[in-house]
This record gives C-alpha cells, sequence and structure tokens, in this order.
DNA sequence: TTATCGTACAACCAAATGGTTGTATCAGAG
DNA sequence: CTCTGATACAACCATTTGGTTGTACGATAA
C-alpha cells in the first residue's frame, strides 16, 4: 500500500499535467510501452523543445518516469500515479455519501431539531 | 446512462478545473449541500469577484451548476461530471491493461513472430 | 576523430490564469 | 420608493503556460 501522502501542490501538478491533450496521449502511448522523448516529439506537430517540455510537466506531476538508454531518454508511464488521482476523486463521492448519509439520518431519526432549517 | 460523450476541451476544462485548491474545496463543499456564492466567498481570503471567478471555471466544467433562489445563485456540486473524469481516467488503465495482454498474448503463444522487436 | 543524433536548456513571446478594484444590476427589507 | 445585500462584469495587472528558436553537450556511428 502506497502511504505517501499527496500534498496540495501534488494534486495541482496532477490534474494540470493532465489538462492537455497532448499531455494526455503521452500517458497513453508511455502507458503502452515506454518510448523515446524523439520518438515521442515524431508523433506531434510541434517542435521537439514543446514535447520535452510536456514530458517535463508530467515527470514533475509523477505520471511518466524517465530512464537512460544509451543517448536516449525512454519515457514510461505511471500507472500508480494514475491511481491515486483516482483516489482523489473518490474522495469527492464521500463526501457526497457524507451529505446522503446525514439525510437519511435525518428523515431516519425525525428529530424535531433540524438545525437552521 | 449518459452517453454524452466528452469533448477534448471538456477533459481540458475539467482537470484545469480541479487542479487548484480553491476550486476543489468550493467541489467538495458544494458536493456536501448547496451554498450561495456569497457564503462561498466567505470561506476564502481572496475577494468575493475571485470566488465568482472560480466558480465559473467549475460551472464552465460543469463540475457545479448554479441555481437562483431569491437574490442568491445556489451552487450545487454536480458528483456526475466527477464519475466522468473517473472513467477517463480508467481509459488510461485500459491503455496499459492493453499493453499486459498483448505480453500475454507473446507469451502465451510463442509466436516466433514478434513485429518490429 | 569527426559528424550526427538525442537531449538539455536558455531566451523570448503571445495568450491564458488568478488575482485585484470599480461599477452596474437586481431582488428583498424597511 | 429607497437602501442594502448578492451578484455580474469590465478593466487592469503579475505570473504562468505553451509554444518558438538557438546553442551546448554527451553518446554513438563512420
Amino acid at each position: 500500500m502506497v502511504v505517501s501522502e499527496l500534498s496540495e501542490q501534488d494534486v495541482n501538478r496532477i490534474f494540470r499535467a493532465l489538462a492537455d491533450p497532448t499531455r494526455r496521449d503521452i500517458v497513453r502511448r508511455t502507458l503502452v510501452a515506454a518510448i523515446s522523448v524523439s520518438q515521442l516529439a515524431d508523433c506531434y506537430q510541434m517542435s521537439f523543445a514543446a514535447v520535452q517540455k510536456h514530458v517535463a510537466v508530467l515527470e514533475d506531476a509523477r505520471l511518466v518516469t524517465k530512464e537512460s538508454r544509451g543517448r536516449e531518454r525512454m519515457v514510461r508511464g505511471n500507472l500508480d500515479r494514475i491511481r491515486q488521482a483516482q483516489r482523489l476523486l473518490d474522495r469527492f463521492e464521500d463526501m457526497w455519501r457524507a451529505r446522503t448519509d446525514r439525510l437519511d439520518n435525518l428523515l431516519a431519526k425525525s428529530d424535531p431539531a433540524p438545525s437552521a432549517l
């Protein structure tokens, strides 16, 4: 189990990184198989440097990792990070459920003291 | 079932909206119970207009909805949108699984024609 | 060694972001 | 009607973002 608590900054970076189509595509591709930065750059119409920056953003968010192989840097998608993001969204679900639980309580108990309603 | 396909723009907006701590907090609060914009503004140290902008970003991403009630606008979190975001992340999982499936295939069949490897 | 490929990084630029203040509008209380 | 509270929205500003080009450097192929 990954206990590593995510800081607000971490969460910012994860969602920010996912908020760009090119970066999402890079994550998808690198989850399927590790690819070098230049191979990635060939996939898109922008410059090599631009792709490099996108990879850097993803790396900063730990959504991908880089690994030297000869003169290339292989980029590999990090599924764990995706799963952490999913758990973040789960927590929103929890908030919502807390609300309905509270309503259920109210109805079940039929408590005659509805606070500030 | 919600068939509504999300455009790339939609996805951009959803993740972008979630990439800010204040906005995530607004989503959490409004999932628990509908709150007016001014009540929300009281929760944070920034100006009313700033909070209003955050709500607008969330509304644009359809992560919250606004509903007039008297002279107030009640903000309500939209759980469906959170779930759509989760399904987006599921698809990354799918990509990864496709990769392992392919590897499994390779091993199981021990096919002597590994394409371009 | 030399040329080349893959990468890193700096400098620059336009557009978007996240905040501010100020002004206008609209609904409800007196 | 008038005052006030809640909202909307424009204008402005600093910083970040997403792209560019250019330069430098390490690893490999010839």
